[in-house]
DNA sequence: AAAAATAGATGACATTTGTCACTAAATTAG
DNA sequence: CTAATTTAGTGACAAATGTCATCTATTTTT
């Protein structure tokens, strides 16, 4: 019996992954958690063979659970399910070498053949993500110049910029051009979609 | 029977509901859409008692299939499953008097418990959503302002706005002042996010 | 230790955005 | 048919943002 882990944060979807699951004669859903820090905890104390989680939930990312358990060598298998074919974020998945990359756009039917193959050894990135993972190449931004789009993302000014990172008004807005010229847009706004929409940030 | 249709455009999603769905023994879906224009058709050539929607959908929206089937007289009981408790989103529910408004967030088991709810004739939207509803008030934006903060909030320049809506420089930038005037913001990125969040876009 | 790269700052200037008062035409309501 | 409202525009100025050259420490590399 296959014993899988289901992480996401949205109850209702969570417990209908797990339904869809459960229909799989040789498959059992022995654990849930809504977000990456709980599934950790699962993983130590749990036997489990294949972990399904989501991206984007609060106190740690699918993609820190998989960068940790890539890290403890933990033997599960992970799966990552999620909205967003952002090429920052298959890249991402690529080195904490998960075993499958799937879109929730996909077929139902996909999730259950997506956990044989991974459990044979396959793994899974769709070829239209590896391009995307590819062509968006490595992320421009530092550090900073990700924590500044961040704020201008949400509508933030520069001073309040500013004064969230310690840093002079010029300074910002000298980031702010740099992530301009270097992500090819005319304002913040766009550069913070962009990277956003890249999953640089 | 209770027979269903899903609408949502995750397939994965999609297919995952419906499994949790068919667990129950009293209840069939009997039919699936990815859009709110697919869903009407259904329902016009099949018999449907309860239609299970998201809201964001590309051709037409959940809300405004709601809105459809509340103009045609449907005798479907239509619950709206979203991600988003947003005022402006749950006001429009009620004004096409959908049956219940249920967030992604509420376990899995409120849905079937929903379904048998809304058909024995209760309408069910939670206390907070409702509280959200009326703090929200009434959309305070004309048709044009939501238009002029749609393309702010993709970080489109006053110049580009003008040029999409045939207005000159000077009157989008009155609109835009006069949204940030309505919304209580400083600039126009933090009127867009506000107005999106509320459901108002 | 010298050279090079990095992080932060400044000042100057151009452009864009926000603010406001005031028109003018078109629609709508009384 | 007026009066009031709505919709669009103009001009002028203030404030914020974008652009660029230049400067100073601080690290890092060689």
């Amino acid at each position: 019996m296959i014993k899988i882990l289901v992480v996401e944060d949205q109850a209702m979807v969570l417990g209908a992954l797990s339904a869809l699951i459960d229909l799989e004669a040789d498959m059992s859903v022995v654990g849930t958690a809504t977000n990456g820090l709980e599934a950790l905890q699962r993983c130590e104390s749990e036997d489990i063979n294949v972990v399904i989680s989501d991206i984007e939930m609060p106190e740690m990312t699918g993609l820190e659970l998989a960068q940790a358990l890539s890290k403890n060598q933990h033997p599960a298998k992970v799966i990552i399910l999620t909205t967003f074919s952002r090429g920052g974020y298959v890249r991402r998945a690529l080195d904490a070498s998960v075993s499958a990359y799937l879109l929730k756009d996909a077929p139902a039917s996909d999730l259950a053949k997506c956990i044989r193959l991974v459990l044979s050894g396959e793994t899974i990135i769709a070829p239209e993500l590896m391009r995307d993972a590819w062509q968006s190449g490595t992320n421009p931004l530092s550090v900073k110049e990700q924590k500044i789009l961040a704020y201008a993302l949400e509508g933030k000014s520069t001073e309040e910029i500013a004064k969230n990172l310690y840093l002079s008004q010029g300074t910002v807005r000298n980031y702010v051009h740099n992530c301009c010229q270097k992500l090819q847009t005319k304002n913040r706004v766009e550069a913070a979609r962009q990277a956003k929409a890249k999953g640089w940030l």
